[in-house]
DNA sequence: ATAACAGGTTCATTATTTGAACCTTAAGTT
DNA sequence: AACTTAAGGTTCAAATAATGAACCTGTTAT
């Protein structure tokens, strides 16, 4: 790992219930030396990634970040376009709704809403990449997206999240074959337990799908009958988005959808 | 300057006009070795910073920025109160209204909007950084932000942006008196020809401005008469959104503004 | 066919990053 | 008031990672 990296690594201590860390945070979450995490500290807030709170010396996420942040959103206005989305789709099924974009190996947070009313909600962080192999929004991606994200996973050590959790990859692949027969994929448990969720893909540019919208659900509250009201939603929306960003939902799978629904 | 600091300097020559760049682009516009350009853009994709279009593989700003950005948001929500504000504001003075955050020994755009209807329009891009002596958001920053800001100011090169720039420390020490008497600054093209603005500081938390409101106005359509009803709306501007973020106007700010208005 | 150019890669050289130890400040304890 | 602890911050020789000239590859234009 790079200098680069590391420093940019630092980054990803940040979530919501951690919106500010000092140095020892830093240090002992990513286990590098003091000095080294000091200097990485210190240059990243003289580039606007950071700011320092000047009593308690803890860092949090910098003004540069919400500037770049505006100027992709100005030319490419994935999130707005899909948080609207998402609202709606949030209140129509009354559950957590959360998008997510296809990056490298993993899907990284684009936007969530929690509508849900019942006693127990689904943890959703922004700041938790969600893996391929174990989520709803991961296996939705590997039936859409790239055919290279499957492959690069072949040769990959597959995390056991649950025991529903697939960690043989073909297993995985059957797995994946069925979610792109379907249309739609389906976790029962296999990241989370207790949280059940189905996702799609939506589609920005070219043929394969550049995220996925997904709902999360508590395995407790979870009533199978709901299944194809939630996929229909699903799909209307994914329809919605990749229209909005300018993308195609790839003929035969449109096909699919328009014949389950 | 250092590897971290030239990898994250790639990021800032994106712009609304320049939503995607290429290696030679970056190369050109860093000076930088093509080898180490490229390393730092590999670098910086494989962490979601950047992403790379396949076809014209051109970079664009990446997903953990817009990540990054809306857990900041969601714990320190400047950017959406401000926005707020300001689209009213901008609708109610019927000019290119902005909001800049203190960044070290620069003002970082955070957000604007325009509602102007005349024959021209100020040029306003969130990309590019403000410099603190020349520009009423930077002046209204020295006169309201931290103290240090004008120390560290004096062993700086002014930069003269046009014939009106005050390039020498003691006359900026004056300007930014009078700027603290008066309650908002004022700049006539010290910065852009043809643009003059009005600006005024707001509040986060301590005593001290953490960012600042103006208005912008092409100099050919600026009405002096109209300059009590600009400042009276920035004050009430300021005032909304540092109260909406927990800040405090300082006392005697706010008395000064309020014999004023 | 060939030239021009952008993207991408290599490897010896060079310069920057690294970390153990040290200093400083603030808060809590005796 | 002296002591303890822990966090933030700094130093400098040693070690490692960044660098750039040259090279390769693929695409486009002539």
């Amino acid at each position: 790992m790079g200098t680069i990296a590391k420093a940019l690594n630092l980054l990803n201590f940040f979530s919501e219930n951690a919106p500010e860390l000092g140095l020892m945070d830093f240090k002992n979450l990513s286990g590098q030396d003091k000095a080294t995490v000091y200097r990485h500290l210190t240059e990243l807030e003289a580039n606007g990634f950071l700011e320092q709170n000047e009593k308690t010396r803890k860092y949090r996420l910098g003004a540069a970040i919400v500037r770049l942040s505006s100027i992709r959103e100005r030319s490419f206005p994935t999130r707005r376009i899909v948080s609207e989305w998402i609202d709606r789709l949030a209140e129509e099924v009354q559950e957590l709704v959360h998008a997510s974009l296809i990056q490298r190996l993993e899907m990284s947070p684009l936007y969530f809403c929690d509508k849900s009313r019942g006693a127990t909600r689904v943890n959703f962080s922004e700041a938790e990449m969600l893996p391929l192999h174990a989520t709803a929004s991961g296996l939705a991606a590997l039936a859409f997206g790239p055919p290279s994200l499957l492959e690069k996973l072949s040769n990959k050590h597959l995390a056991k999240y649950s025991n529903s959790t697939p960690t043989n990859f073909d297993t995985l692949k059957t797995i994946v074959g069925e979610v792109h027969e379907k249309g739609f994929s389906f976790s029962n448990q296999s990241y989370e337990e207790d949280v059940c969720s189905f996702g799609v893909p939506f589609f920005e540019a070219g043929p394969y799908a550049c995220g996925t919208i997904a709902i999360a659900i508590p395995a407790t509250r979870l009533d199978s009958s709901k299944a194809p009201f939630y996929t229909k939603k699903l799909w209307e929306a994914s329809k919605a988005v990749s229209r909005e960003l300018g993308g195609n939902i790839p003929e035969k799978l449109e096909n699919k959808w328009r014949q389950a629904a």
